[in-house]
DNA sequence: GTCTACATTGAACGCATGGTCAATAGACAA
DNA sequence: TTGTCTATTGACCATGCGTTCAATGTAGAC
């Protein structure tokens, strides 16, 4: 209802559901100040009164969907399994399931990334975002890989975590390279790939083989 | 040396260098008439003269890009080589190889994917050399890759490099999120864990241990 | 030397953008 | 009712953009 005066915190809120939609449907540069507020049904002017400046507007919709997007990943059942193959891959699962839910959350956020590269705002934003998830991410998922990466010599917890996200990562980009590919079938491949040598490993006797290059400590 | 007249390819190919670098340099949106035409020592009037618009500007340094970023990626070196598990890792670290040399390309076709999912004229483009792409090398790749994927049940070759293609890109999307990861120390510990159960795999018997899950045709 | 074709120039146009600000309107206290 | 504070408005500004186009310069044919 123009005209009418708000909360500080509802009018926020309200452009930033305005500026985000927007973003969602046509991109990052959709978000101008006379569309946000024209969809807020508000008057530029105020987008401005409460924001102070476009760029502070796109940092907090960056900030809401990175936030949402990077929220807590490795759910209880995926901890509970016990065998150290299997629960790598429900590690997987359960992260392939985020992203096939979300894609144009994923969308956007490979998009604020785009941009991250070159305006320096948006960049340190996401660079902070970025750490804060693998400040949370990373232990947690050494945590629970930890009995899979002692069976990999020289491969760590933290960096079969590191490689489990950007597997993960990989598929996403393809996935959204490939729209008409069914993403779902392309991990179903990808884990019948994992699977077996995950598992294989997993039963397999002490020193297995190995080539040269990778009988490291 | 403004003002004298030159060939028409000769300019066109001034032009579209000086798109490419703006483009390299500061991203897309670096990429204006003005800037363009200023970079070439040439008058803005003429950037339009020879490529009618700004669009096909943009898409002919997209063209150009691609094509130059998913030229033939398969070496004979990766063919030559008989074990079936080294041979996927060979694929591997040539892949990296590459985009470890090349960031700033990658960089930029990472922007034009992610311009392309806005805009229809780059997003067709983008979609046309990616298919493309995909025809040249998912062929090639699985040629070479038919004794790793005839060791794996229900992976076809195709799948495998498909999963091939979608690991290294989450290899370079996660060097690019994280530019403070040593991307080669990244890919050795990537290449650790999958070199253990593919090497192992390969060497193993008939009828390796499956769960049930993936004990299908 | 003259002429013709066209590559080249740069001023100008129309438009969209982010941002400013004086004026206004609404909520609330006295 | 009156007064005060401030959320809200919308016209306005400066800027940068893609694009147009009449004028100019240049190379080559004759």
């Amino acid at each position: 209802m123009p005209g009418t005066k708000a909360n500080e915190e509802v009018r926020r809120e309200q452009i930033r559901v305005a500026a985000y939609e927007l973003a969602a449907e046509a991109g990052l540069r959709a978000i101008t100040i006379r569309d946000v507020a024209e969809r807020a049904e508000l008057s530029p002017g105020l987008v401005l009164f409460h924001f102070g400046s476009k760029e502070h507007l796109v940092i907090e919709v960056l900030t809401w969907v990175l936030e949402t997007t990077t929220a807590l990943r490795i759910g209880p059942e995926v901890a509970a399994i016990k065998a150290p193959g299997e629960r790598l891959l429900a590690l997987l699962r359960q992260e392939m399931a985020r992203l096939t839910a979300e894609p144009l959350r994923i969308r956007l956020f490979f998009e604020f990334w785009s941009a991250g590269l070159w305006d320096p705002a948006i960049g340190v934003r996401m660079k902070q975002e970025l750490d804060r998830y693998r400040e949370a991410f990373r232990p947690m998922a050494a945590a629970v890989l930890e009995a899979d990466a002692a069976r990999f010599p020289g491969v760590t917890a933290e960096g079969l975590a590191a490689v489990a996200v950007g597997f993960i990562k990989g598929c996403a980009v393809q996935s959204l390279i490939e729209p008409e590919l069914d993403i779902a079938e392309f991990f179903a491949a990808a884990e019948g790939l994992l699977a077996q040598p995950l598992l294989a490993a997993a039963s397999l006797p002490a020193s297995p083989v190995l080539s040269r290059r990778h009988r490291r400590r």
